[in-house]
DNA sequence: TGGTATACCAGACAAATGTCTGTTATGCTG
DNA sequence: CAGCATAACAGACATTTGTCTGGTATACCA
């Protein structure tokens, strides 16, 4: 093997590995020797380490397929809570069958980063019927994502389970009750009488698929 | 160990290995085996195998740590287009440097599902800054995923950067050009004259995190 | 000229990891 | 009850993978 300008053959080294981790799949240093030609393990060994020396890469020590993005690449965003990906049950028609039922029988999973100080079972993700949150940027079809612990606090927008419907509505607690406000002029202010409505959870992230 | 009833640790393992392949990192028997305070490796690679055979995981054979999740299963819901979770770049500030800078730089990434006929540099996140696209729904602070294939079709929305500077807007051609029409009153259709405007790609997915 | 750094090679070794074979229970079913 | 499937265990073994120690060659610099 011939040898190569300083840091040329390290640059393309880490541009491999790095490729392989974002798909998710962490190459052995035997994989990466046999993608360049190396004769020698030792030759990626030398890369890899001087590549972790670098802070360009990140090693799990004790561990086979050890090699990681250093966490700036694999964390969401800087502002983004970290925390774990977990498939959030997607739920159906909620309407039809009680609450329980539709969370045991979802549509599907979307992977959801949750944090770690939640558990997966606080959450569920619910497609958004009609236009009354338009004015929140809410559109129908669009999947919310609903984090079901605490208290419900006036002035989030959450999902209440009214009259066997979900509905995604601006929560309002005043002296005279609750209040559920759409967000678009065209809709009017729901007073439900105690009882009768329930606070599945509040709004925490919003997906749309856009064609 | 107690014998615990048929499928019950069955489905435990699964949910334990497939949480970890969400967050894209494979187990060793050995990790699974500890998780669950096993005694023998082997209890592991039978529910493992047992896995593989009923097809809620896959395997690469001969190789360590290589129990992947099946296609099919990472699809959110039934009627969104199947494909594998990947990490997409999220770009920090385009307007800086120029645009392929600023791919090699990410602020993050973020776990987006996409098509299996698509690679993943085909794809980048980006935040959007300014109301101009509020009436379509799509919020300062709000993060778009642009795929970056095919050629511009008249009224996607789609990612310009002009000027330097990254716009997500609606575009449309006609006969005298190119138009970037801001879906807000208050915004003004731009009509950048030719050589000064190009189009990074279409937006496909929004996301929205609230409170 | 010698020293030093870098790129690469060679092979042995050790640790991590997957595979196999056989055993002990337990529950179900004919 | 015998037969069978499942859950779990035990330990040996093979393969994959990472680590180490030392060597060759080339470029660069004092």
């Amino acid at each position: 093997m011939p040898k190569t300008p300083p840091g040329q053959t390290r640059n393309r080294v880490f541009r491999f590995v790095r490729d392989c981790l974002l798909r998710g799949d962490s190459p052995s240093l035997r994989e990466v020797q046999r993608h360049f030609g190396f004769r020698a393990v030792e030759t990626v060994r030398a890369h890899l380490t001087a590549l972790v020396e670098e802070g360009r890469l990140v090693k799990e020590p004790g561990r086979a397929r050890g090699y990681r993005l250093p966490k700036r690449f694999s964390s969401p965003a800087p502002d983004w809570p970290t925390g774990r990906l977990q498939p959030v049950p997607l739920l159906g028609e909620v309407a039809a069958g009680g609450f329980e039922e539709a969370i045991e029988n979802p549509e599907g999973n979307l992977p959801v980063e949750i944090p770690d100080s939640r558990d997966l079972s606080d959450y569920f993700a619910l497609r958004v019927r009609g236009e009354s949150m338009s004015g929140a940027g809410i559109l129908p079809g669009d999947t919310v994502i609903v984090e079901r612990r605490g208290t419900p606090v006036s002035g989030q927008i959450v999902v209440a389970l009214l009259e066997e419907e979900a509905t995604v509505k601006r929560l309002h607690l005043g002296q005279d009750g609750m209040e559920l406000r759409p967000e678009n002029p065209g809709f009017d202010t729901l007073r439900p009488p105690p009882g009768t409505c329930r606070i599945l959870g509040r709004v925490v992230e919003l997906r749309r698929q856009i064609r």
